[in-house]
RNA sequence: UGGCCUAUGGUGUAACUGGCAACACGUUGGUUUUUGGUACCAAAGAGUCUAGGUUCGAGCCCUAGUAGGCCAACCA
């Protein structure tokens, strides 16, 4: 009761309206219908959020129901992965339910309607009858067959049934309306000829009925209360129900289909047929490879159902066409795995470094903390000997202070061990750095501004390292007219690393989740066997040094895409803001601030029009006259220009005209007050 | 030569149904820190697509326009 109230999206609104309106909450009732053709991804996974969610919400069941009315495409894997996606997230579903369930009850209502000269066969070809169907600008036409007796209509309906004709020869049309603007409602097909062995009813049926003659009615056989949708089709909403008043029993419940947009994921595409074709061409290895957005992919990649819903729930549920960053879903796995993901240290490119007065063979185990953030998490046992890898990038002979890692005569700590201090280095001939010499000190308690992660070159185990970077290289690959999906796929979208890892991880198994300090966060792959333990890389930690370092190359060489780099350029390209436009968004608060705080306003802008010259202000003479905050700035900057001798002209005149005429007394008031100025 | 849907910071979603535009991500500073992570604090960034109208008052209602999306598969 005392909750605060959480606002409502437009699907809640509308059940808590219906709730008051009389429907009662155990009549709620969802359903999330998949067509078993191909993997879930991430835009499922909205369309999931939001049936199952509801369900939780109002304790209502949520039936899992399988959309399988085309035999040509629809397989048993793909019945089985879905359900596996689905539970994995972590939601229940009621009954676990197929549309093929349905077809003995929807070919008898069919009949009915046959008989009630709602529906006939059509046995024209289907290119004579999109031609009769018109276009969205252009009406349709009856075509001949259109008013067949029912008795020929209910005859060649049941040979259809029985197998006496070929496919593409007759369909069964719902008659409605040639003529309607919908096309949907233009006699739409109710069932065509299939010859197709189904994964479910075999070789019973020859004809299948389509899915707008057997969505709503499914819907409507498991007493659905809202069948919801995503925006493409509101326009079948219409033909829904139309079909639903052929059948419909008022004492029953009628669904409702609502609509809400789809996500979209930038960088990313959400098709399954293209999804499809990256499997089929090999660009990626499987539904499941950790680049794909497959749900599979996700949870491969070491993605955590919690992450998922958490992201699925922030995006929101509305009507209208997004793209959602990545950098959000990046945001929600990093936050669930730094809770739960224990540390370990790994390096992915070494160098080697020597401690020189650090004895040789000497080794000791030393203690480290798992996670910080999980007091319950515990500490294990790491080497550490005379010789250790660091990461290249961690040393520089020179640097600036900004630099806080090791170089030539500084200090750093080692992570969980010794403050060390570089001495020297060790060349080959080509002057790359094959060896650091460091000394350590055995006193950890000093500060020391870096700390960087290592592991002891002895101990070590080797492991390979699976660095996943984005599969497409344009925000919207699927998006351009002139371009093919495939022409942005990113070459370079797989790193295989070897890489040197604590022995603690001799332990892992697939699945298992770690935070490699510094670098990110990894799972244990799949493809693991005894003798090699493959990593992913889920996600890297945020990097505030490699950002500041980008940016300052960027600086140089100006072409980047990312959007983010895009809007850093956007501010250094405008450090001092104009007086004038300071002028201009002071203005807009004008009006609603209160007298004191206007006059420490009007005050300012004052002081600022000392800066404008008339060529700035001119243009604001446009204003909309509706942004009367907006006007007031430009009547006070007028009157500094005035009193430092601008003359007036036409326009200034037309300006203060208008203004004396507004019905705002404060614009009045100041218009008054630069009238007189000469 | 039509119908339907949508329009709020860079992105996404809010705004108690007409009462001085909020939250999250991202961005920028700062504090803490044996992860340049986390946590915490702060800041910048929109007067709500445009033009009219109704109203004491409009992001919300009305009208017209503009822009974007969807609709012509025997797919779902």
């Amino acid at each position: 009761m005392s909750e605060e109230r959480k606002p409502l999206n437009f699907i809640e609104q509308i059940i808590e309206e219906d709730l008051s309106n009389g429907v009662s909450k155990d009549e709620l009732r969802f359903r999330f219908p998949p067509e078993p053709n191909g993997y879930l991804h991430i835009g499922h996974t909205k369309a999931i959020g939001i049936s199952f969610g509801l369900g939780e919400k109002y304790n209502a069941p949520v039936n899992l129901r399988f959309d399988d009315t085309n035999p040509a495409k629809e397989e048993q894997e793909y019945v089985d992965a879905i359900k596996k996606d689905v539970a994995w997230l972590g939601y229940k579903w009621d009954k676990e339910l197929f549309s093929s369930d349905y077809f003995q009850q929807l070919y008898d209502w069919a009949i009915v309607l046959i008989k009630e000269g709602k529906a006939y066969i059509d046995s024209q070809s289907s290119e004579a009858m999109a031609e009769q169907k018109g276009t969205p600008t252009q009406p349709g036409v009856d075509g001949p067959f259109r008013n067949r007796s029912i008795a020929e209509n209910l005859d060649l309906f049941e040979r259809m049934k029985n197998g006496e004709f070929e496919e593409g020869s007759h369909i069964l049309r719902a008659k409605i309306d040639m003529q309607h603007p919908n096309m949907l409602m233009r006699d739409p097909i109710m069932y065509r000829i299939l010859k197709k062995h189904h994964h479910r009813t075999a070789n019973d049926w020859c004809i299948y009925p389509m899915y707008d003659w057997t969505h709503g009615e499914s819907d409507y056989i498991e007493q659905i209360s809202h069948s919801l949708c995503s925006l493409e089709f509101k326009p079948h909403r219409e033909l829904y129900d139309w079909f639903l008043d052929q059948v419909v029993d008022t004492s029953l419940i009628r669904p409702k289909q609502r609509e809400f947009a789809r996500l979209n994921l930038s960088y990313t595409i959400m098709s399954k047929r293209k999804l499809l074709q990256l499997v089929n061409d090999g660009v990626v290895s499987g539904w499941d490879d950790p680049r794909m957005p497959t749900i599979s992919g996700l949870r491969r990649r070491g993605y955590t159902p919690y992450a998922i819903r958490k992201f699925v729930e922030t995006v929101g549920v509305a009507k209208r066409d997004n793209v959602i960053d990545v950098s959000l879903l990046e945001f929600c796995i990093r936050e669930d795995l730094n809770k739960i993901a224990p540390r370990v240290m790994a390096v992915l490119d070494p160098v080697k470094l020597v401690i020189t007065n650090y004895p040789e063979g000497k080794e000791e185990w030393l203690e480290a903390e798992n996670n910080q953030e999980d007091d319950s998490a515990g500490f294990r046992k790491v080497p550490f000997s005379r010789e250790l890898y660091i990461e290249k990038d961690d040393f520089k002979e020179a640097a600036g202070n900004k630099f806080f890692r090791l170089k030539l005569g500084g200090e750093v700590r080692l992570k969980n061990a010794y403050i060390i201090k570089a001495e020297s280095v060790k060349k080959d001939v080509d002057g790359n750095i094959i060896e650091i010499h460091c000394t350590y000190s055995e006193d950890t308690s000093r500060k020391v501004k870096g700390t960087l992660h290592w592991v002891s070159i002895k101990h070590a185990i080797k492991v390979e390292v699976r660095e996943y970077d984005r599969l497409f290289m344009d925000e919207a690959p699927d998006n351009h007219q002139d371009k093919d999906f495939m022409d942005f796929i990113n070459p370079n979208s797989l790193k295989v690393i070897p890489a040197f890892a604590e022995p603690s991880l001799k332990e892992a198994k697939i699945g298992d989740r770690f935070q490699f300090q510094r670098l990110g966060y990894f799972n244990v792959d799949n493809d693991t066997t005894s003798e090699r333990i493959i990593f992913n890389k889920t996600v890297g930690l945020r990097d505030s040094w490699a950002k500041q370092t980008r940016a300052e190359h960027s600086r140089s060489k100006p072409t980047q895409n990312s959007s983010n780099q895009k809007q850093q350029n956007n501010k250094s390209q405008q450090p001092k803001r104009k007086a004038i436009d300071v002028i201009q968004q002071l203005g807009k608060k004008y009006t609603n601030l209160p007298e004191i705080k206007q006059q420490k306003i009007k005050a300012e802008i004052q002081e600022l029009a000392k800066n404008v010259t008339y060529e700035e202000l001119e243009p604001l003479f446009n204003t909309a006259a509706k942004k009367v905050g907006t006007r007031i700035a430009v009547v006070l900057t007028l009157g500094v220009l005035l009193e430092n001798g601008q003359g007036k002209n036409g326009i200034i005149n037309d300006f203060i005209t208008k203004a004396l005429e507004d019905k705002n007394e404060l614009l009045v008031t100041e218009a008054e007050r630069i009238q007189n100025i000469i």
